[in-house]
DNA sequence: GATGAATGAGACTTCATTCAT
DNA sequence: CATGAATGAAGTCTCATTCAT
C-alpha cells in the first residue's frame, strides 16, 4: 500500500516471515526483499523483535477490525459467531502470509510469542464473549466458553492453513466457510 | 526409559526442542540436557534436522497407536470419531511436549516441515476415513471430509495446546474433551 | 599494496595458506593476520574455497602475465622457451609463497583442485605453443610437447621449490634459471 | 599383498591418502576401507601421522629399490641416470598412488612433511651422485649437482603425474621416458 | 588382538546489530 | 534519512583419539 519505506519493509517482512519463519528470515532477505538498505529497517524499527511485533499487531488489528466490521451490536450472539468465522477464513484467504506467520510463530516461551499471544488473545475474547451471548440468550449450550472460543478459533484457522499450504486445492473461502460454521454450529451429527 | 544414550539424547531434545523450537534449540543444549557430550549424538543422529525428523516419526507413531488402541473396526464411524478426539485430548496431555512441538513445527516450507506434515496427514486420513463412514452410515451431515476432518483435528488441538500453555489453568483432559466432543458432534447450538 | 579489507585479507591469505596449506589454514588464522573480524572475510568472499580460488587466479595471471611481458611475438621458439623458463624462475622467486601454494594445492581430486589445474593448465600450454613453434622452426627435437611442456614445467618449479624451502641455501634466481635452462635446452650431456 | 590387517590398513590408507590427500582423509575412510574397526587401526599404528609416515617411508624404499634393481655399481654415471629417469617413471606408473601422494604431501612446514622431504632426499641424493659421476666422467657438463638433481627428478615426476591426473589419456611408460630422458640428457634443441 | 561407542576441541559459516559517512 | 562495510558471538558439524569390553 504505503509506498514509503516502512511500506515496502513492512510488506517484505511479511513476504520474508511468512516463507522462512521468524528465526530463518534475515534482515538481508527482508532489505533485499523490499530493495532497501539493511541500515534503513533499523532506522525505522528498532530490531528484528520489533519489526515482528509490529507486523503482529497490525495483522492482529486488521483481523479485528475485518471481523468487527461486519457485526453488528444489535445482533445475537450466534450470528455474531457464525459472522465471525466466516468473516476469519475469508481475511486468511486474503491475508494468506499472515495465517501463516499466526500460526508458527504463536506458540513458545519466548518474549515475543508471550506478546503474540497476549495479542491473539484479545481476539479469542471477542469470540467467547460472542459464545457467552449465544449461552445467555439461550441459543448455546450451556459451554465452557473459553475453551469453546480456542476449539472454534482451532478449528477454523487449521482449516484455513491446510488449504493454504495445499498445492492441489485452490482456497476457495466460501466452501471453507460453510464446513467450519456448520461443524461448528450444528455439529457433524445429522439431526 | 531407555537406558543408553541414544534414549537420553531422544529424551533431551524432546525437552529442547518443546522449550525453544527447532531453531532456536541448539546441540549444546540438547548435549547438556542429556548428559553426553556434543559428538555423541553427532554419533547417533546423522544432523539436528535428522534427530528432530526421527523424534516427530516416533510421536506421531506413538499418536496414532494411542488412538488406534480405543478404536476396534467393528465401532461405527461417530463412535470412532468421538474416540478418537477423545484420546488425542489425553494423549496431548501426556505427551505435552511433543504437542507443542507438533503445533509449531509442522508449517513451513522447509524438507523437515513438509516431512512433519506428511506424518501428520497419515493421522489426519484416519479422521477423515472415520468422518466417511459416518456419513455413509447416514450419522454424519453429507459433508466434505477433508477439510471437516482439520477442522476437527485443529479444534482439538489448538484448544489443547492454548491449556497447557496456560499457566493458570490445569490441563483437565476429560473436561476438555467433554467441551471438544460436545461442539464438534453436537454443534454449539442448543437442540 | 591496497588498503582496503579486501587486499589485506588478500594478502593475509597468501600467508597463511602457503604456510600451512589449504586444510590446516583456518579462517581465524586469516583473519588474525589481516587484522579484521572472521566475518569480514565472509563478507568479501564467500568461502574459504572461494577465497582460495580467487587468490589462486589472481596468481596464475601474475604468473602469466609476468611471463607474457618477456615475450615478443616476433621472437623464435627457442628464445619464448628460454625466455619463460627464466622468467618463471625468477617470478617464483619473487613470489615464494605463490610458488609453495601451486605445488601443494594444485593436485587432487576436489573441486578446488581441478579448478586449480585447469588454470594451470592455460599456463603449460603456452609453454607447448613454444616448444611447438620451435620444432616447426627445426631448432628442436621432434617430440611430444604435452609432455614436454610439463616436464619444463615441473623441472623449473620443483628446482625453485627445493631452493626455497631450503633453509641454508639462499634463492639465487640467475643462477638458478642457468642450470635450469641449460639442462633443459642443451641436456646435461656434454657436446 | 599380506592379508593381514597391517597389510590391509596400509592398502586403505594408499588408496584414501591419495585419493582425499592427508587432512581430508579420516581414519574412519581408511578403517572402512579397510574393513576393520577403527580401534584397530590404532592398535597396529600409533597415529594417523604415524601411518602416513609408515606408508610414506615404505614407499620410498620401494622406490628405491626398483632403481637400484635396475642400477650395477659398474655402469657409468650417465646411464646410471638414464636408467634411473626410466625406472622412476615405470614405478609411478605402477604406483600411481604413491606418486600422487609424494608430490602432494612432500611440501610444508610441518613436522610429517620435513621427514617426508628427508626421506625424499635419501633419494634425490643419489640422483646427484649419478650426476656427480657422469661429470667427473666429461659425459655431462660441469653444473650444481643439487639443483639438478631436483631439476630431473622434478621434471620426471610432474610428467609423470599429469599423465596420471589425464583422465583422456593412457600412461604409457615407457614412450613419457623417452620424451623426459631425450629433454634431460640430450636437451630440447636439435643438433 | 580387536572393537566401536563416546568424546570435545576446533573448524567453517551465519547473521543481528552498529556506525561512520 | 539512508547506506552498507564491518563485527564477533554463536551455531552446526567433523574427526583424531581413547578405552571399556
Amino acid at each position: 500500500m504505503r509506498q514509503d519505506k516502512t511500506g515496502l519493509i513492512f510488506q517484505a517482512a511479511i513476504d520474508i516471515f511468512s516463507d522462512r519463519g521468524f528465526d530463518r528470515a534475515t534482515m538481508d532477505d527482508i532489505a533485499a526483499r523490499a530493495n532497501v538498505a539493511k541500515g534503513t529497517i533499523y532506522y525505522h524499527f528498532k530490531s528484528k523483535e520489533d519489526l515482528f511485533l509490529f507486523l503482529v499487531e497490525e495483522g492482529i488489528d486488521l483481523l479485528r477490525e475485518s471481523v468487527n466490521e461486519q457485526i453488528r451490536p444489535e445482533m445475537n450472539g450466534k450470528d455474531k459467531l457464525e459472522t465471525a468465522i466466516r468473516q476469519q477464513i475469508r481475511f486468511f484467504g486474503e491475508y494468506r502470509d499472515f495465517c501463516i506467520i499466526l500460526l508458527r510463530e504463536a506458540w513458545g516461551a519466548e518474549q515475543r510469542q508471550k506478546e503474540f499471544r497476549k495479542m491473539l488473545t484479545q481476539y479469542t475474547k471477542s469470540i467467547e464473549e460472542y459464545i457467552r451471548q449465544a449461552v445467555e440468550e439461550g441459543d448455546f449450550l450451556q459451554i465452557e466458553p473459553e475453551s469453546a472460543a480456542w476449539t472454534v478459533f482451532g478449528g477454523a484457522s487449521i482449516a484455513s492453513l491446510h488449504l493454504l499450504l495445499s498445492k492441489h486445492r485452490e482456497y476457495k473461502d466460501e466452501e471453507l466457510a460453510n464446513v467450519v460454521t456448520t461443524i461448528l454450529m450444528q455439529g457433524l451429527q445429522a439431526k
